[in-house]
Order: structure tokens, then sequence, then C-alpha cells
RNA sequence: GCGCUUGUAGCUCAGCCGGAUAGAGCAUCGGCCUUCUAAGCCGAGGGUCGCAGGUUCGAGUCCUGCCAAGCGCGCCA
């Protein structure tokens, strides 16, 4: 409606230029939008506002004869003249109620559009390390861009959604250390824990089943362990030094393949615990990319190679740089260091340059808003290497602060003291979760208050529109409790019937939904979607509270209930792609 | 110190490429259940859109400066 209201326009503005009462030689955007007052119509456009200047007229003249110049649609009922110069379309409503026969054809596919098609798009998000659970900071990422995805997919990209394991780097090697000295403590080694590994209760569950299982093979007495190494931090060492040594030590101790079975049983049991915490809240990929993998197939130094026949590479202080700052970077990064090997940003790079390979039109990444000051140098990278850098969108998520009522909470990981995603879902559900991860802006700040959200009262907003869904449902099962017939063709051919205020607001909502569906994906801003399930639900309970469905008059009924059918409808494909359940009672 | 982001009602937040009288939820106050679920509805109060300039027909929205908060500034990942 919209696109046939702007060409209408140009139309409009083609006319007046060959009449002569115009001259202009411009081609204005989208200038047709939704009214935000219902009083002025549905449409509106300030076309006149804006070229009055240019024509030299007065913008109220210039929109007079604009409208004059329209041609007929019997789409549109008024249009008028307001204000300072706006013009306002009223849409004829015999035809704007065919939205509820279109709902009804259409089904869990209604809201869908083809904007997207056939292009590839891939998401990446969460891609926590796989050091320990998933706490809810990556919660917000994970709903995010799981809503994204779905978004994207509804209107109409082929969406790939990756998981990337960062399965390689110290960060392994200490959690590698960290189940070792657990495990040795296991057999009965009496020995410290360093400062810097990860203490989290789930390593001493690791290290007890590796205790089942190996046995003693991996045991070594405590002062092998901890002979000529540098102190901690405790004992006024550094606790980098310390922690790079005791992972050394472990490493040769235990041997290579030892080593690399401790490393891995790491690895597996906690990315099956993310696994199965991100299938619980409602969260799937496509693919789980290994980040070994690209050390494995030479993609580094396939990358590498590139970059340095583009001549982005120099060697500087015995490491290798990548000259980032010229390609709008803060200063140059090193890709290899002095000891030879890549640093995380090499491999990353070689990341960026696979996914393109992989033939995807668009890449995204979801990062936490604190890795924002690392986007200019994979921009720059990913510009090194030939490709467009509007292909690579990174969306930042600020991290949620976490209340329980007035209480804030502190969290970190290396501590183990956090609160789990897991944790979060026990206590407020899935549902309220996934609903209020997206309900704000992802790039802002967020408070996210446990006691709310697990309340089961009117505070919560995600029941007002889950209740809004089970009441039409009760609508419906108080029609069948009566032995009352539903004629759904004669309430199609009835819909004119629909007269009331509530009712035409809630059509124009419904009429609504598709241009939100693609506003919220193009803009990647599920919110949006939550905004307006909720004003859509208002809608529906104050309709409810004015009107009896239920009436005598079986064709004003049989509409009223096409009309509910369709609002019931487009809450549950709202909700399904935010994630969350539309029940039939509460 | 430099860079990025943010500042809107008591609280949490919307505000669609600059548009008409700045909105919602919660909280507060007052009403509505013999009638389809009261997890609902109706009504009221509540604002210098951080501050000061600027751009123009028009600024919460764009520009500059200042104030405040968060984050980032490794041969970590």
């Amino acid at each position: 409606m919209k696109n046939r209201l702007e060409s209408s326009l140009q139309t409009a503005l083609g006319v007046l230029e060959n009449r002569g009462e115009l001259d202009l030689h411009l081609a204005p955007g989208p200038m047709v939008e939704r009214a935000r007052d219902a009083q002025h119509g549905d449409y509106v456009t300030n076309v006149a506002l804006l070229l009055a200047k240019a024509a030299k007229c007065h913008p109220r003249e210039l929109a007079a004869k604009i409208v004059s110049a329209l041609p007929n649609d019997p789409a549109i009922a008024k249009v008028e003249v307001a204000g300072p110069g706006f013009i306002n379309f009223f849409l004829n409503p015999a035809l704007q109620c065919r939205v509820i026969q279109k709902i009804h054809e259409e089904g869990h596919r209604f809201g869908e559009n083809t904007r997207g098609i056939g292009r590839k798009v891939h998401i990446e998000f969460v891609s926590a390390n796989p050091t320990g659970p998933l706490h809810v900071g990556h919660g917000r990422g994970a709903a995010y861009g799981a809503v994204v995805a779905n978004l994207l997919k509804a209107t109409g990209f082929e969406v790939h959604r990756e998981y990337y394991v960062n399965d390689a780097g110290r960060q392994m090697d200490i959690l590698a250390l960290s189940i070792w000295l657990r495990y040795l403590e296991d057999c009965g080694e009496a020995l410290p824990f360093p400062s810097n590994a990860y203490r989290g209760d789930y390593v001493r569950t690791i290290a007890q089943d590796l205790h089942k299982e190996v046995g003693d093979a991996f045991r070594y007495p405590a002062d092998r362990v901890q002979i000529d190494l540098p102190t901690d931090e405790s004992q006024g060492g550094d606790r980098e030094l310390h922690i790079d040594a005791l992972v050394a030590r472990a490493k040769s101790l235990l041997g290579e393949e030892r080593y690399v079975e401790l490393f891995n049983a790491g690895l597996q049991r906690i990315l099956h615990d993310i696994r199965q915490d991100l299938g619980e809240f409602g969260v799937y990929y496509d693919e789980w990319f290994s980040e070994r993998r690209l050390t494995a197939t030479q993609a580094v130094d396939a990358t590498l190679q590139k970059l340095r026949e583009a001549g982005h590479l120099y060697e500087k202080d015995g490491a290798i740089w990548f000259a980032s700052r010229q390609l709008g970077d803060e200063k140059d990064r090193v890709v290899i260091r002095e000891n030879g090997q890549f640093t995380y940003f090499a491999s990353d790079i070689a990341y960026h340059m696979n996914k393109f390979e992989r033939g995807f039109d668009q890449v995204i990444n979801v990062w936490g808003a604190d890795h924002h000051g690392y986007v200019p140098r994979v921009c720059a990278a990913v510009r090194a290497l030939g490709i467009d850098p509007a292909r690579l969108r990174v969306l930042l998520v600020q991290f949620a602060v976490l209340y329980r009522g007035a209480e804030r909470m502190q969290m970190s990981t290396r501590s183990g003291e956090f609160v789990t995603l897991r944790q979060l879902r026990n206590e407020v559900g899935k549902d309220a979760a996934r609903f209020f991860y997206v309900m704000r802006k992802s790039d802002q700040h967020m408070d996210f208050d446990l006691k709310l959200a697990a309340a089961q009262s009117n505070e919560n907003p995600v029941y007002y529109v889950q209740y809004a869904h089970a009441r039409v449902c009760s609508v419906f099962r108080q029609l069948d409790e009566r032995g009352w017939e539903r004629d759904i063709v004669s309430g199609m051919n009835n819909l004119e019937l629909l007269t009331q205020p509530h009712e035409q607001a809630l059509i124009s909502s419904l009429s609504r939904y598709p241009e939100i569906i693609e506003q919220a994906a193009l803009q990647h801003e599920p919110h949006h979607l939550v905004h307006f399930l909720r004003g859509l639900a208002y809608e529906f309970h104050t309709y409810y509270n004015t009107h009896q469905f239920l009436v005598e008059d079986q064709p004003l009924r049989d509409a009223r209930l096409n009309l509910i059918a369709a609002v019931r409808q487009v809450i549950a494909n709202g909700l399904a792609l935010l994630g969350v359940s539309a029940p039939e009672t509460m």
C-alpha cells in the first residue's frame, strides 16, 4: 500500500511538472509513512513540505495541487491536506478489512515477505569461549541473534546460523590445566590452585568424571607438578607467568597424547553443555565452526599470504604486523608474534575470509559491546582482502545488568561467581527470558530484574501478550460450549460490519504487521516487534472489554470471530519469531 | 589522555531517514467482575527530552562545545 501511494505521488508530481506548474528534477526517496495518529488517516506524506521551497510556493498550496493531480484509486477513501502541508490518506475500510481474509489464508506464514529473496546471510552469535557454562550476559546475545535470524528468514533471506568455537588458544589451555589440577586434588594430591585458573564447580565435576574414566593415569605427585615454578600472585609473583609455566608443566609431564585427551575432555563436555543449554533456550545453529579447523587447514597461512601479496603486512620488532591504520583502525596490529605464533586476530581474519569464501552476500557478527574497539580492525582486514566492508555488519549487544529487586548482581567468569543462563531460565522461565532480552534495543544498556521477570503478575509484560492469545482461545472454547457453529465464509462476507473504532484500530494494526517484520528484520531491531505485539494485545484487550463477541446476531458474530482469530494468528506468529510460546490457556 | 556509545516522566524504556499536542509499561490516586479468563479494562496526576549554542518552514531526532555515565584503548582471547 505504501509503495502504491508513493507511485501515485510520483505520478502526480510528474503531471504537475508536465503542466509546468512544478519545476523539479528530484527523486524523493521513501516519502510515505504510516500516520502516527488515527486522526491523520492511515498514511501521511510530507512531500509538499519538502518541495515547497524549491517550488517557491506555500506548502499547503503545493499540497493542494498535488492532491488534485493524484490518480484515482478505489483503495483510497479520502485525501486531505492538513497542518502545515501534510497530505493525509484515508484508506477505504471495506478494502482494508480484507487483511483478515489474507491472514486466514496465509496462517503462520502471514507477515513474511520476499525482500531478501535470493540472498544468503551468515549470522554468527554467542560464540562464547568454551571455558565454562553460558551466563546471563551471553543470554542476551543468544536471544537477540536468534530473533534477528528468524526475522531475516521471514524476510526471505537464506539464513545460516553459526557458533564460532574458540577451541584454540591460551584460555583453553588454562581450562585444561584447571581440570587437571582439580583432578589431582581428587586423586588426593595437595597443591594450591592458581588465582588465575577457572574455579567454577563445573571444573571439579569434569575432573571427577575424568578421574573415574582414566583412574590414576594422569596423576603426578604434587611436588613434581610444582617444582621450579615462578610464584603466583599470592606469593608476590606474576600470575600470568605462573599459570603459563603450569600449563607448560602439564604438557611436559602428560605428554602430547594425554594432554590432548585432557584438553578434549574439557572442551567436549563444556561444548555439549552449551549446546544443550542453548537448545533448551530455543536457540539452534546450522553449524558449529571450529577455530582449530582454520589452523589445521592452513587457512590462516593462506589468508596472511593474501594480505602479504596485497602489501598489507610488514615486519617490525621480530613480529609480523597488519597495516590496519591506513584502513581506518587506530593503529597497526600484530598477526604473528615474535615467538612465531598467530594472534587471535590472525585467525579471526582467516575466519572472516572463510565466511565470504562460502558465498554469503551478507555477514553479520553479533558481539558483546565490550568488543566495539575490535570492529575497525576487522573491517580493515575485510577491506584489505578485497571485500566490500558493507557486506560485513557487526551488531553490538550491551550487557544486561542483573538485578534481583534492588540488589545488583556482580559476575565474573574466572571467579565462578556468576548467574548462569540455565539458572536464569530455571528462575524466570524461557518465555520471560527471551521476551525480556529482546524487549530493549540491543545496543542499549538494560536492567534485567529477575524478580520482575519471574513475577506471575501484571507487572510482567510477557504475560500481557500471551494472555491476549489465550483469551481468544478461550472465546472459541466458549463458542463450542454453547454449541454454536462458526461460519468462517459468512464471517468473511460480513467483514464490513466491523465498523467499531476498536475494530478499525485492530484491522489497521493487523495490516501493519508485515511492515513491522520487514522493518525489524532490515534494521536488525527485534524490539519493534515486541512493541507492536504489546500494542496489538492492548487493542485486543480493550476491544474485549468493550464489546461482546459471542452475540446473537450471527453475521456480526462470525465477522468478529474472524477478526479475533486473525489477531490470535498474528500474535502467535510474532511470538514464534521471538521464540516465545503462545499458550491456549493461562 | 584518546576513541566509541548513552543521557527522554519517580523507575524501566519507545520515539520509524527531521514532521502535527513528546508516548508506553511499572509505581501513585480514583473507578469497573450475577455477562466470552480482572495476568484485563476505563480515568487522573506526573516532562526545561543532561546543559548551552547552531543549522531551517519545523529539532527529542542533525552539527559544535560542555557536564555525567558505561565500554574500549595488549605480540590476551
